[in-house]
DNA sequence: ATCTTATATGCATTGTTGCGCAGATACGCA
DNA sequence: TGCGTATCTGCGCAACAATGCATATAAGAT
């Protein structure tokens, strides 16, 4: 029973679902991506994606220095149900529509980057508030 | 977001979840058969109850002095399909084949009076889920 | 009124969680 | 080797959540 409340749990934290249906409406998408994606820190991003890893739930693949993730197949008819929530209830969740958008132009790799020059790269949000964050709450 | 994170937060207990398929697997339940079924102290699963209530999840009717709770009508597809889960997915867990036997052999007099009280008895496992309790193995 | 049963809640304690920062690790390249 | 990028992790902190106990409320019976 621990086990099955456990997944609920890492689907309890709202960057941690989002990062879930992302990688449910794609095969495996990177890090960095990821982090573009929502918006948060890579480290965070990093962090809630080892937690998702540690149960289970996703499973990494290096390249480079690059890390893509995927969800890993469902080990029981409860996960794959679930799962199959997230695809087909979340998809079209406001949220998960902007970080969609913001994934589809999102780029780690080198080209990206010399496109844009260094004082133009994306203005941190203030310290205190997030602007991302605070704009995105949904209904 | 926040608010589908906080369905998953609710299911993120064992207690809760173990409340929630049993609410899920009948039409309503009574807190004392509810401590019986899950064999905690009445007053976490009435906490319990309380969170899963804030949150939506369930709602409670008074008669005399017992509280019946059952789970609310969902109000998303999302908690629709995720109830749905718990129904099909998790009405063979052997805690939860634990916690229906218990919960067959409930009632709310605990001492003293051993017949039937005046209102009717807890009801049957779901129609559309016959061998729940039937077919209960202990493994 | 009092007593009993059922349920809820205030409080203190303890354990858990998410965050930000800084620094560490891993890899590719020259 | 050293540098740069991408990713991960140790640490401290603040917020939160779960628990147990005692007590409070609610309703019915006496």
């Amino acid at each position: 029973m621990q086990n099955e409340a456990t997944i609920f749990k890492v689907l309890s934290d709202p960057t941690r679902l989002r990062l879930a249906v992302l990688l449910s409406l794609h095969t495996e998408i990177c890090v960095c991506e990821l982090a573009q994606a929502i918006s948060v820190p890579d480290f965070k991003i990093s962090r809630h994606l080892s937690i998702m890893r540690a149960a289970g739930l996703v499973e990494a693949r290096r390249e480079g220095t690059w890390m893509f993730y995927r969800l890993s197949a469902a080990r029981t008819p409860l996960e794959e149900r679930l799962l199959e929530c997230l695809r087909e209830c979340m998809a079209g969740h406001p949220t998960v529509q902007s970080d969609l958008k913001r994934l589809s132009i999102a780029t780690c790799e080198q080209r990206g980057k010399k496109e844009i020059p260094p004082h133009e790269k994306p203005e941190e949000p203030t310290p205190g508030l997030p602007a991302a964050e605070a704009a995105m709450q949904t209904p």
